[in-house]
DNA sequence: GACAAAAGTCAAAGCGCTTTGAGGGGAATA
DNA sequence: TATTCCCCTCAAAGCGCTTTGACTTTTGTC
């Protein structure tokens, strides 16, 4: 049925119907009421090619997902925040296009779908360092925001971020005042811009404190669940290793932990650890009490304020619009006072 | 940069320009390597829109993806699945329209997507017992291919599966003979398909040795990590604790085995634990030797036959197609013979 | 009752592409 | 040179919608 259809069997023309649809005020009420009610009936909805074509707007929004091609390893924190992004726009509707590249297609990918007008705007995920695809974007005339700021930027754009140094700062400095002197950073890759302000926040924690950043305990790597494991289990492997940890993911935590259980050791005794929380839905950080000490933002807000953005910025066009979600340090069970020299030594030889 | 101007710069009419870039034969050699040089030059690239509405095809799949309402949970699974899906897509020009949906809304989403002519077909994904999708997407004439048998149902239709029923009965068998009697299920809520099919393998496996099931150690829910701990602690602290254990997902095996740590049991010597692995790219069971033991299926490999599969029903119609991937039983680190009594009572009292 | 204003409706153009049916020009044949 | 055929190119219609500008009918005012 489309619209045509609809008007001869109305017996009205196709002006009126569509207008009598999209609640123009030309129409008379007693008519609207009889439209709506026969486009209920035959479950008519505009074919949205053809409404796309006629009034330039595609009602849908490009998220572009990176892979790196290297690990093949795709971000799992990806589908939360798309769910976030998605409940912003079935509110306003707006359809998402996803394309999945790899590491070096993505301005292909944003090219193609600015000139094949797929999409009224775009979310950038995953923010590197100096990225490309900003200036790009701005070049293609296409209205986007990213998650995470970029850094080296000067240029005005909208981005939807987390305080991401702030936060390590804070949690640096907590750990420090437990009287933790050796602390690992157990980092995302220091590509991604949000890698970097963390490893900035942390490296500003220990100065503030006094200390000395030690280059050996910071480690950057893909956020995966066997990083975690390794990384945990070479520091602990160490001559002195280090008793308090920071970690730039849950999914990294995870590991750690596993590392932790098979040295025999327990966090919060013989090892602080605090980890940043996207506040997954399949990986709650214990319900009523929590596991982990954390830093804790959601990923899945963070989604809905990008959607929300881009789709303002949609509107108004111009002004770029930039926003700071909080991050909490939550207080878990996984931190405590740093262990008398006795302890360290014992965890150096981890199981044995 | 449209046809229109894109014909004029070259001095060409639309038709043969639009000919020329689609590598029809009527286009003189030396007039197609000018078109394409400009084409290039100017990066033009055909309106998607118009293309897809003068075709009639839009060039994109529907992935409708539930979200369950009262757990606010998102399968992270999907987005391995999508990695798949897109490789395939890639190469062959299609794009993807994500829909997340809660609950009940997915008939009123696939409705649109069918009338509002987005897409040319879609990808069911988390089939459920008699899902209603299926006779719907039968009914609205849109090529589908769903991820999962449903259960009872007669139609044809298209599916990529795993064998899940006889790998979960194998994977049970083998339980069996290393000596175990009493084995738990951790299983997906039994509203999906597979989670059924599992159940009905694990039964399967259970009868042909000889074994009652006991309903009071199969469990089912939404497959989280906070799940397989509370799972699995539930289970320990019973005065007759499973010595062996299934698990439906990874994630909920992560839970499964913090609880078996902060119990201060050991996997593969004081429990044996089987779990299901969809080979995610970030939790990877071990690099060299498995840390699990697993019945392994690619998700990402199920999404690329999926993909594949509508792609090619969207080609030719007609002539539904089944495919049942394989899903491996791979040995690991955490099964093990049953312990002898003791072991099992004190488990029962798990790290106190 | 005449006229103006408001309300309701319509035909037709246009969005950017594909595709049909037809036309022009050159090579091959007579 | 005239004719046929093939190769290449083109103008125009159509995909399903929105929107402009005009036209008809109703309502309100003096």
């Amino acid at each position: 049925m489309n619209l045509k259809e609809l008007a001869e069997a109305l017996g009205l023309s196709q002006t009126t119907v569509s207008r009598a649809l999209d609640g123009y005020p030309e129409v008379a009420e007693a008519t609207r009421r009889r439209v709506l009610e026969a486009a209920e009936r035959f479950n008519y909805r505009p074919n949205s090619r053809a409404k796309a074509l006629a009034t330039g707007r595609a009602m849908a929004i490009g998220h572009v997902i990176p892979k790196s091609k290297s690990s093949v390893m795709v971000n799992p924190i990806f589908a939360e925040f798309l769910a976030g992004a998605s409940e912003t726009y079935t509110g306003v509707g707006y359809d998402i296009v996803l394309s999945l590249v790899e590491d070096g297609d993505e301005e292909r990918a944003y090219r193609d779908m600015a000139a094949k007008r797929m999409v009224d705007g775009v979310v950038v995920f995953m923010t590197m360092v100096n990225d490309p695809r900003i200036p790009l974007l701005k070049e293609l005339g296409l209205p986007f925001v990213v998650h995470g700021r970029a850094t080296g930027m000067t240029d005005a754009y909208s981005w939807v971020d987390v305080n991401n140094m702030r936060s390590f700062r804070r949690a640096t400095e907590f750990l420090v005042d437990l009287g933790h002197s050796r602390i690992a950073l157990v980092n995302g890759p220091e590509s991604y811009a949000f890698a970097v302000r963390r490893r900035d926040g942390y490296l500003a924690g220990l100065q503030s404190r006094g200390l000395e950043p030690d280059p050996s305990i910071m480690l950057q790597e893909e956020m995966t669940e066997q990083y975690g494991f390794r990384a945990m289990t070479e520091l602990l492997s160490r001559p002195d290793p280090p008793t308090a940890y920071l970690s730039a993911s849950m999914i990294t935590t995870l590991g750690m932990r596993r590392a932790t259980d098979s040295a025999g050791l327990r966090l919060g005794r013989d090892i602080s650890l605090i980890t940043y929380d996207d506040d997954l839905s399949y990986f709650q950080n214990g319900q009523d009490e929590l596991i982990f000490t954390a830093i804790r933002s959601s990923v899945r807000e963070a989604g809905r304020s990008a959607a929300r953005t881009v789709v303002g910025l949609i509107a108004n066009a111009e002004e770029s619009e930039q926003l700071l979600l909080p991050a909490d340090l939550i207080l878990g069970q996984s931190t405590g006072p740093a262990p008398r020299a006795a302890v360290p030594a014992q965890a150096a030889l981890p199981g044995e």
